[in-house]
DNA sequence: GAAATATCCCCCATAATGGGTGATATAAAA
DNA sequence: TTTTATATCACCCATTATGGGGGATATTTC
């Protein structure tokens, strides 16, 4: 069987290649193209796509958001962002938004055509660059002005443990634990939990628990 | 100028093979193979390796807190994992402990050859069944008892905020807050906080904040 | 020998938390 | 249509948590 495939690109001359590369390999039907989100949404229940490839600019609904939006009617539909840049915070946007990978624009006609055999292999197809950026994401920082103990005591914090929690478990005393973190607002210029957690995150001084 | 490689495996079949596909490509000095993590780490200084290959499961030091040592020794080197398994908790672990990729044993020569080119040229060479898993590790499930608004207020809550600011960031009272928060610990059948982040994370209920 | 670190103690006040028992209005589902 | 889920808000209550201030000691590191 064949696979559903939807473009959504504001570029017609984009539209147009992708689907001359896709008819051409004939595995799959571009069943619908359009030039923005809102059309598109429109018609996801007519066009049951099996893959949606959507640009990231948009005018009105951005990738992102429609991204968001079509995993909520089609969950089991796989989106692959069509992109030029490769800018960190768009890119974890839109994984976070349920995209399954990136395809560059400006790649080979081959490259794009295995990127969507990829994914329908179970696979996430992205540039070295961009699953260099989602690995280092994972990565602790080594340049925080923390000592160990502190980065520990952080960490714990950020798992929302309270004081007396993590006395317990470093197996020191709760006015310790005070001194620790007086040290670690201190060190950080922060008044409160929650700044030195989104401080801590931005510069990822502590682990996400995964 | 020449790589230099150090190879960490217990079995001294795959530390020869490794060695003899590496050396025959000319790009590589393969300086030292260890069967175990202390020994590598010993001879660290003097290796002074660019590229560490190391197996997972080893006797004594593991290979993911071997990774972690290693950054700490040399930041710089590029780590990647041996591995015969693709288990997701030790594929997280070893990302986070600063490995840059994976190496799958029963991949073939040439697979192995361009991982390391890959890991060079500064990309996270992986095989697509582990890029898919890290990718959905930025994804919120949808199969969360909470409403939309609970949702919220957990998420919130994941961040650090107290119920004064969720109150603010979401123009309602702080007692609706606590409203909300009561009817998230019934449905999660937590007493505090701290659970409820870890339920909500373990069912990747809350984003990260990457 | 000074600086950083890790540990602990006291005082103090306020803020935060969580359990209970309500209420109201709306929307969705049975 | 009646029930259920949701979102909003209120008051009572007690305990815990938080954060700022001060100080102390021992070890390690530079």
């Amino acid at each position: 069987m064949q696979n559903r495939i939807i473009i959504i690109d504001d570029n017609q001359l984009i539209r147009e290649s992708l689907r001359m590369i896709l008819q051409s390999a004939g595995k799959y039907v571009i069943v619908s193209t359009y030039s923005n989100c809102e059309d598109a949404i429109a018609n996801l229940e007519r066009d049951a796509p099996d893959i949606v490839l959507i640009d990231i600019q948009l005018p009105g609904i951005s990738g992102i958001e429609g991204t968001t939006l079509i995993r909520k009617k089609l969950p089991n539909c796989i989106i692959l962002i069509i992109t030029v840049s490769e800018d960190s915070s768009q890119v974890f946007k839109s994984l976070s938004a349920g995209a399954s990978g990136y395809i560059i624009k400006t790649a080979s006609l081959d490259t794009i055509k295995k990127s969507i055999e990829e994914a329908l292999a179970g696979g996430a197809p992205m540039s070295l660059s961009i699953s260099k950026m989602v690995v280092e994401s994972f990565q602790k920082q080594n340049d925080s002005p923390l000592s160990d103990r502190e980065s520990q005591v952080l960490q714990y914090i950020s798992e929302g443990k309270s004081y007396s929690k993590i006395a317990d478990e470093l197996f020191i005393s709760k006015e310790t634990v005070k001194t620790h973190i007086k040290n670690i607002y201190r060190k950080l210029e922060v008044v409160s939990k929650e700044d030195a957690i989104r401080v801590a995150n931005k510069n990822k001084w502590v682990q996400n628990t995964h």
